[in-house]
DNA sequence: AGCACGCCGACT
DNA sequence: GTCGGCGTGCTC
């Protein structure tokens, strides 16, 4: 690359700068001594001073050189790395999102100030002491200092007690040495079976080659993925490089995080939305630094400045909340191979129930594929059966079978405990005037409200709009006419307290636990038994381990297959087989019922044979002849607008400009599913072209010839996801 | 993203 | 007569 301003060519001082704004482009400023690529930078723009990155890009060389601004001054803050640089250029171009919006992913002037120090506890003047405060001086006799929140949890006392001792001078204060505590490869290596020894020892040796390679890990639910990729880290520790493990949900990662410290004797370090901005900074500066060995975290840490990438793990690759759908619209598991890619590092998709796209790249040869069996320890699969709602009816307005009850009851009297899985918050997702037949909709969206018994209250799930559930009919003014139609995970719970007084009963959903604390404290309940009855939505799917779990019953399995969209199965499977795998995880075999109109449905019958395999056979013979992804790809283009005729105008625009040409295909417009969301109308044109065809290219010439009036918008999802 | 400019409604 | 609403446009 050539390039001028290494070259001192006099007239050619200009640095670019890029600005975590939405601009899709560097500015050209002066440059001062010393600002490379990568460098933090505060640069004047109009009236105000904001704080960008030195880039690598060649001056634009646009505005003229009279109007160039300096740059203000060089930020002491770690530099972003260049194989950052590059994946958030990369990112940009393939999302087709602003390239300064990509880097705001990745740095906030707020993370750049230098994290504060943390603090720890040694055993500080003697004085009065009690049980409690002895418990504590006992576990810092060693000498080694600790945080509040890890000597608290390490005597067993509440934090109060920490405070007090510190206020009474008990302890002493000292600045921790973050990099004590390191994880350590060798600290507790797990007894593997022969297949995951294997599978272990392939995926290490891929890690040390130090070069990039892309690889899926399929094994069923309980058969020990976790214990194989941890070995894959293990060894990127030992040749001296940092490992990311992507997780699909922050509440999972209290248990995840608890296996990783057993395994490694330290814990890693955590990232996601909901850290704190003390904890963000800190875990920033030391990713930087290279002191973070092992990340945790959500699909925002693929955008931290690692030095030494040499591994990523996703793990449960398959989930679909692995796609940031608002923003910067983009799917971390494929943005991990190509992070991974740019990195020289090794990627490791995990999933009991991989996509459909890693399965192809697996057959293809583009991915490595490793596979183990069975369940490990002893645990056998789970029994599963169909239960026929059409002969098994539940009584009138209820919604468990008396097959399912019945089962319940013998698993209660066995005293193991039960999940009932429903896909579905609140109380009734439809409330409905009897005698009017007017239905309770959200004015904002195309769709329901959905009554919540806290509050007595109806709410969109899609904007948040809520109003007290009223007495009288809106439209017919009826009094006592609104009735609950279908069941939510509330509505279960009150059916299941009719028929199970004694259960103890816990909902699990986003409403009910909110954060991974309540979702720790809700998994503790559960193992000590506290809990009988664990009713919940897609939340329980995900990967738990309760041992004393054995009668998973799932009250609509039906559910997910309605809409008609082009993923339905394939998603329908993944969470079923998740579910199904809550069940039996111990000594004893777990039942799973699944309550369905259709037993002979293909995904029914692949739960139920367990035979995943010959289901994605027929799902990829469906997708292949018309293209459909795999096998081609899909860009959703969403027209919105606040009033109908601008969208459909702005459709109309677009989809006579439409491109065409061997391989390429245009869709719609149509209504998007959401015809009405948050206010806004919207249309949809879904483009579909063969993979081997530039669709950003594309994209930007079908874009760039249609006019659209300013009053719609037109957002770009490359491979769509969701269809929403 | 912010911040200014700009052109139409109700206030000291 | 001015204060202020947020539509539109620009920032190296």
């Amino acid at each position: 690359m050539s390039d001028s301003r290494k070259t001192g060519a006099p007239g050619a001082v200009r640095l670019t700068v890029l600005l975590p704004l939405p601009f899709d482009k560097p500015f050209d400023y002066l440059p001062v001594a010393g600002a490379s690529p990568g460098q933090a930078v505060l640069v004047p723009l109009g009236k105000r001073l904001v704080t960008g990155v030195a880039w690598d890009a060649e001056p634009a060389g646009e505005v003229p050189h009279a109007r160039l601004k300096p740059i203000s001054r060089i930020i002491d803050a770690p530099a972003l790395p260049g194989v950052l640089r590059k994946f958030i250029d990369w990112v940009a171009g393939y999302t087709m999102a602003p390239l300064g919006e990509v880097l705001a992913l990745a740095f906030k002037p707020a993370l750049l100030e230098a994290p504060p120090q943390s603090m720890g506890w040694l055993a500080g003047e003697p004085g009065k002491t009690t049980a409690q405060r002895q418990a504590v001086l006992a576990v810092l006799a060693d000498g080694q200092p600790r945080g509040s929140t890890a000597l608290a949890k390490a005597a067993g006392v509440s934090p109060a007690v920490i405070r007090l001792m510190a206020d009474a001078g008990l302890l002493r204060p000292v600045v921790l040495d973050v990099t004590a505590a390191q994880p350590d490869p060798e600290h507790a290596p797990a007894v593997l079976s022969p297949a995951q020894a294997a599978a272990a020892n392939a995926l290490a040796g891929k890690v040390r080659t130090g070069q990039f390679s892309a690889n899926l890990l399929e094994g069923v639910t309980g058969s020990g993925k976790t214990e194989v990729y941890l070995e894959a880290v293990a060894e990127a520790l030992r040749c001296g490089r940092q490992a990311l493990i992507l997780l699909p949900e922050i509440a999972l990662s209290a248990q995840f995080l608890q296996r990783f410290e057993t395994r490694f004797g330290a814990g890693a370090v955590v990232w996601h939305s909901e850290i704190s901005p003390a904890a963000r900074r800190r875990a920033w500066h030391e990713v930087a630094r290279g002191t973070a060995r092992v990340v945790v975290g959500a699909r925002s840490a693929l955008f931290l400045p690692f030095t030494a990438l040499g591994l990523i793990i996703v793990d449960e690759e398959h989930e679909p909340a692995f796609k940031q759908e608002d923003g910067v619209v983009y799917h971390a598991r494929d943005m991990a191979v190509v992070r991974a890619r740019l990195s020289d590092a090794t990627c490791i998709l995990a999933s009991a129930t991989p996509s459909l796209e890693s399965v192809v790249n697996a057959q293809a040869g583009r991915y490595g594929y490793f596979q183990l069996p069975q369940r490990h320890g002893g645990a056998v699969m789970p029994d599963v059966r169909a239960i026929d709602l059409r002969i098994d009816k539940p009584a009138r307005g209820q919604f468990l079978s008396p097959v399912l009850i019945a089962a319940m009851t013998e698993t209660f009297a066995r005293g193991e405990q039960v999940m009932l899985f429903l896909n579905r918050r609140g109380y009734a997702p439809l409330t409905l005037c009897r005698a009017c037949g007017h239905r309770m909709e959200c004015p904002n969206c195309t769709a329901w409200l959905v009554e919540h018994r806290r509050g007595e209250r109806l709410l969109c799930h899609h904007c948040g709009h809520q109003l007290p559930k009223p007495d009288t009919c809106p439209a017919c003014n009826a009094a006592e006419s609104l009735v609950p139609i279908g069941p939510g995970v509330e509505r279960i719970a009150d059916e299941a307290a009719t028929l199970f007084p004694a259960a103890r009963t816990l909902i699990m959903t986003s409403d009910a636990i909110a954060g991974p604390v309540a979702a720790g404290q809700a998994a503790r309940a559960i193992e000590a038994r506290d809990i009988d009855l664990i009713i919940g939505t897609q939340m329980v799917a995900k990967g738990w381990h309760f041992p004393g779990l054995t009668l998973v019953g799932v009250v609509d399995a039906d559910l997910g297959l309605a809409g008609g969209d082009l993923r339905a199965s394939e998603r329908s499977v993944q969470m079923l087989h998740q579910v199904a795998g809550r069940a039996g995880r111990a000594e004893h075999r777990g039942h799973v019922l699944l309550q369905t109109h259709e037993p002979e449905h293909p995904v029914m019958q692949a739960i139920i044979a367990g035979d995943l395999p010959v289901f994605r056979a027929r799902e990829l013979a469906l997708r292949e002849p018309g293209h459909w992804p795999p096998y081609g790809r899909l860009v959703a283009l969403i027209i919105s607008a606040e009033h109908a005729h601008d969208a459909d105008q702005a459709a109309k625009i677009l989809a006579r400009h439409a491109p065409h040409g061997p391989g390429i295909s245009v869709l719609g417009p149509a209504p998007a599913p959401f015809a009405l969301l948050r206010g806004r109308h919207r249309r949809r044109l879904l483009l579909k072209a063969s993979r081997e065809i530039n669709v950003q290219k594309l994209l930007r010439a079908w874009l760039h010839s249609s006019e659209i009036s300013r009053a719609a918008r037109v957002d770009i999802d490359i491979d769509p996801i969701s269809f929403l």
